[in-house]
DNA sequence: AAATAGGACAACCGCAATTGC
DNA sequence: GGCAATTGCGGTTGTCCTATT
């Protein structure tokens, strides 16, 4: 026997909201709020819904300053670096878009963005690749990610890989060259989009149900590490700014920093990786991944 | 013009977490 | 601490619309 259902479903509309549902809801929350009650709300604001129906209702389309299509690029980039970080936690990747909701975001991830992903995969094994902006780091990291030299070569149209077959490969295009890493962080960025974090941490005692795929919590560490590495250097006292969990060796005014909204939910994310003090080269232009391999790879210039 | 396949998005469902008694 | 009610979340399904045959 299973737990009692939140609704009669004999007696609640299901289905699309009609124009007058959702003006008796909005109406109806924006004189009493919801009142803290969303089971007790649909009867009091006089709708046949069950109350889940009405917050979801309310969460993903009535309620105020809601964006719906149209995302930008640089929304896009935000998506896709999120979703290879932490993987399919929407609402922590919603956070980071005001005014997206985490339905959408899902919607719009399992419809396009995940197909322009798909597309790019299937180029790629092609010699020649294409590089779509949607790789491009988001303008809200910081300044040295938005640097010239990363730009120009993921902006450009094609980045044409010499040989995938060396161990230490190397891309060039056509006014630079760069080499990665045995396991390179590009690729490594693509395989943490195709196959995200899928580990669920219980908050209460930090173990976890299910293994993260490797490396995650060192690489994570490591490439936050590596945001604002330009020049300064953090000292043990210094007082870290939200959204920094790095070693000591950042400029203190380009770290990259998510949202105060879930920073304690991101943190949780990365903690497990506790700073042994080396997790750092400086003056390394990061991109977004590396692997174990700190002494040799994600770095050029 | 009709049928149908596919895409986009809204909504639902079930479960886990949280809250309150 | 235990239990039930409620909320929040992510996966999945349903429905509508458009493009294609």
């Amino acid at each position: 026997m299973g737990r009692a259902p939140c609704c009669d479903k004999n007696n609640v509309k299901r289905g699309p909201w009609s124009p007058e549902e959702d003006a008796k809801l909005k109406e109806f929350i924006d004189k009493y709020g919801t009142g803290g009650n969303w089971i007790a709300l649909p009867q009091k604001a006089g709708l046949k819904r069950c109350g889940k129906s009405c917050r979801l209702r309310w969460l993903n389309y009535l309620r105020p300053n809601i964006k719906h299509g149209d995302f930008s690029d640089e929304e896009d980039r935000i998506i896709c670096s999120l979703y290879a970080n932490i993987g399919s936690r929407w609402s922590i990747i919603a956070a980071q878009l005001p005014g997206r909701t985490d339905n959408d975001i899902k919607n719009y991830w399992n419809t396009k963005l995940k197909k322009k992903l798909m597309g790019f995969i299937h180029t790629s094994s092609n010699q020649r690749i294409k590089s779509p902006n949607l790789f491009l780091p988001p303008t809200t990291f910081p300044p040295q990610i938005q640097s010239q030299a990363i730009s120009n070569i993921f902006k450009d149209d094609y980045l044409e890989p010499i040989s995938s077959l060396q161990p230490n490969f190397m891309y060039h295009n056509n006014n630079m060259n760069f080499q990665l890493g045995t396991n390179n962080q590009y690729s490594y960025f693509l395989e943490s989009l195709m196959n995200p974090m899928q580990a669920s941490c219980s908050s209460s005692d930090g173990s976890c149900s299910q293994i993260p795929r490797s490396n995650f919590e060192e690489t994570q560490k490591f490439t936050l590490d590596n945001y604002g590495n330009n020049g300064g250097t953090w000292a043990d006292h210094d007082q870290k700014p939200d959204g920094y969990f790095g070693n000591n060796h950042q400029n203190h005014s380009s770290q990259f920093q998510y949202d105060t909204s879930n920073i304690e939910e991101v943190k949780e994310l990365i903690s497990s990786s506790s700073s042994n003090g080396n997790g750092c080269n400086n003056n390394n232009n990061m991109l977004f991944f590396s692997d174990e391999n700190k002494a040799n790879i994600g770095y050029w210039g």
